[in-house]
DNA sequence: CCATCACTTAACCAAAGCGTTAAATATTCC
DNA sequence: GGAATATTTAACGCTTTGGTTAAGTGATGG
């Protein structure tokens, strides 16, 4: 079994590498497929360093997997681990979705 | 129409709001029900002020509402910003779930 | 009135986040 | 070998985050 502990840490990690709009724009561009290093630095203008590092934390977050291929390195997205994230929200959904949550909502304040 | 650049913000803080576990079990306990800020502080082993911020947080992010009564402040959960989160998520969620998602990608390779 | 309760604000601190430039590394090409 | 390319690592600076304690505010109750 899982080790109690672990799905929390990974909801901390996905959730703070998808909060950053270049590290969302990486994952949106390889989910049309493997791309380099480069090719995902490409349409930000900042520095190499600085996608270096985001493509670090995606990495720490298991979002990412990087393979050197001569002098390049090319990237490949592993979405598994938004499905945690996602199946976080999922718990929450009714509270947006469903018109029962706000009867229930109402119900609550008057017993 | 909504404002350019708007739905990108919301997302960096909503994300980011649900980085850290003492804000998702907030965000959890909320979903029971309305609570005051004593109640929220009660599970969590940190200071009243500590709290305070990370309510700010989800304040910030369009999460929560408060509301002076007496003195004591109810805090409402609102949901509606997670369903920007969830999108994002959903544009996704074939990378994780769908077979033919791991075929498209094989075949990139071999085209 | 005054003490207590429920919270927030202020001030501070350590650590992390995000960016930079400069240097290091590894591979390819001539 | 040596220049060029692709990328990372190192070192730095600035801002934000997440926590603390101490002080401030405002409502409640004796």
């Amino acid at each position: 079994m899982a080790k109690r502990g672990t799905a929390e840490l990974d909801l901390d990690a996905v959730f703070s590498a998808l909060a950053h709009p270049i590290r969302r724009a990486i994952i949106e561009q390889l989910s049309g497929g493997d791309a380099t290093v480069g090719e995902l630095a490409e349409p930000h203008k900042v520095s190499a360093p600085a996608i270096s590092k985001h493509l670090r934390v995606l990495e720490d977050a298991g979002l990412l997997r990087v393979e050197p291929e001569g002098r390049v390195h090319r990237c490949q997205l592993d979405a598994a681990p938004l499905s945690a994230a996602f199946g976080w929200l999922t718990r929450y959904r009714v509270l947006w979705e469903d018109r029962f949550a706000r009867l229930a909502k109402h119900l609550e304040k008057e017993p």
